[in-house]
DNA sequence: GAAAAAAAATGAACTAGTTTAAGACTTTTA
DNA sequence: TAAAAGTCTTAAACTAGTTCATTTTTTTTC
């Protein structure tokens, strides 16, 4: 059986994990559901219900809440090969506090809560690889948010650049600084200060 | 079979995702080791593997890291009914950078990796509660890393304050503080400032 | 490819949180 | 139960990061 190159890329991070039959591949690909954003489109808005989780085959998208003085705060940003979406409005079925816009065209393999609860039933060995795929989330959350309340914004700047330097290029200033926790302004000086060192 | 109260407490908290046989539960408990700690007891040091990770089942413990400068930051208190241990070193069993110290006399039960491996291989329907588990953690520190960078200092006090009254008056108001991301002279402030309010 | 919009830089005045130091209160330990 | 050690409070001087306002540079849009 023949795949298309975005069912490839999510089948290679899947076996990452877990191994799969051909028929199981086909009965998950059959379960996923095509998206594609242009830049600054919405995948979800705060106040919807998260109906879909996201794979990211091709693009860049920002994961954000808007505090009540309107400032936004970057809580991650998702490209090709990562997960994205918001996990807790997911589950609950609750109205999520998050917005997930698109930085440049992406393209995405959503899988809806209904397809998500069947894949448990029908491939049991999915519940391994959710199980290290939010095992290692949570090491690097638990990481991040220690070093929220450790770090100066200059350590937590030069941090992420050593961490994701093809991201740096990718996004905005103004976009890290909301991911970092700081003005855009305060960004701006930090950055010229470390270039000149 | 007559189960200790202790064993009775992890079934109770394992049966909130999966189902177990009696079978199951017996096998399940030979896995698990009965540790106790006094108060100021190291479960783990910056520099050891995290040979286990842990259930409560009666007490409190601060997990922390110690900053260049000296200063600790707690990035979790548990108490009874919850899991701890450092999932970063349990799992690639590198060096942690944790301690976990009892800040009262605590009861737990450990799981070595060894035994968290077997466990998989004999009830998998443990990956389903393991993903279930840390799905929900996943969530609570994405949350957390947000809050994080979205609140002052005072909005994080009132927060916790709301979100674990009982635990407030189990630990002091220094380890609060290491907790929230302040110095403690701070912490004695926004006290008596929401206290007056 | 010109006009409009958004992002980045810079600087001055400000504020949330730190540092240092000292005294009062509480808990631990011998 | 006394003394030692640790915790909490208060206050003054300080610094990391914010706010606001303006100019320059880059990106978007038609």
């Amino acid at each position: 059986m023949n795949f298309k190159e975005s069912h490839l890329l999510i089948l290679t991070n899947v076996s990452r994990f877990i191994d799969l039959s051909e028929l199981e591949k086909q009965k998950y690909i059959s379960l996923l559901t095509e998206v594609k954003v242009e830049k600054k489109d919405f995948l979800l808005q705060a106040g919807e219900v998260a109906k879909y989780e996201y794979f990211i085959t091709h693009g860049c998208l920002k994961v954000y809440t808007i505090d009540d003085d309107g400032a936004p705060h970057i809580s991650m940003f998702a490209i090709e090969d990562y997960w994205t979406g918001d996990l807790s409005s997911f589950m609950t079925k609750e109205p999520s506090r998050y917005y997930i816009k698109a930085t440049e065209h992406s393209e995405l393999l959503g899988i809806s809560r209904a397809s998500y609860d069947l894949l448990f039933q029908e491939i049991p060995k999915f519940e391994r690889f959710y199980r290290i795929l939010y095992q290692k989330s949570l090491i690097s959350y638990i990481r991040r948010s220690n070093q929220g309340i450790s770090l100066t914004a200059e350590e937590r700047y030069i941090d992420f650049k050593k961490k994701y330097p093809q991201l740096v290029s990718r996004i905005t200033q103004k976009d890290l600084a909301a991911y970092i926790g700081i003005t855009p302004e305060f960004m701006s000086k930090i950055i010229s200060k470390v270039n000149r060192m």
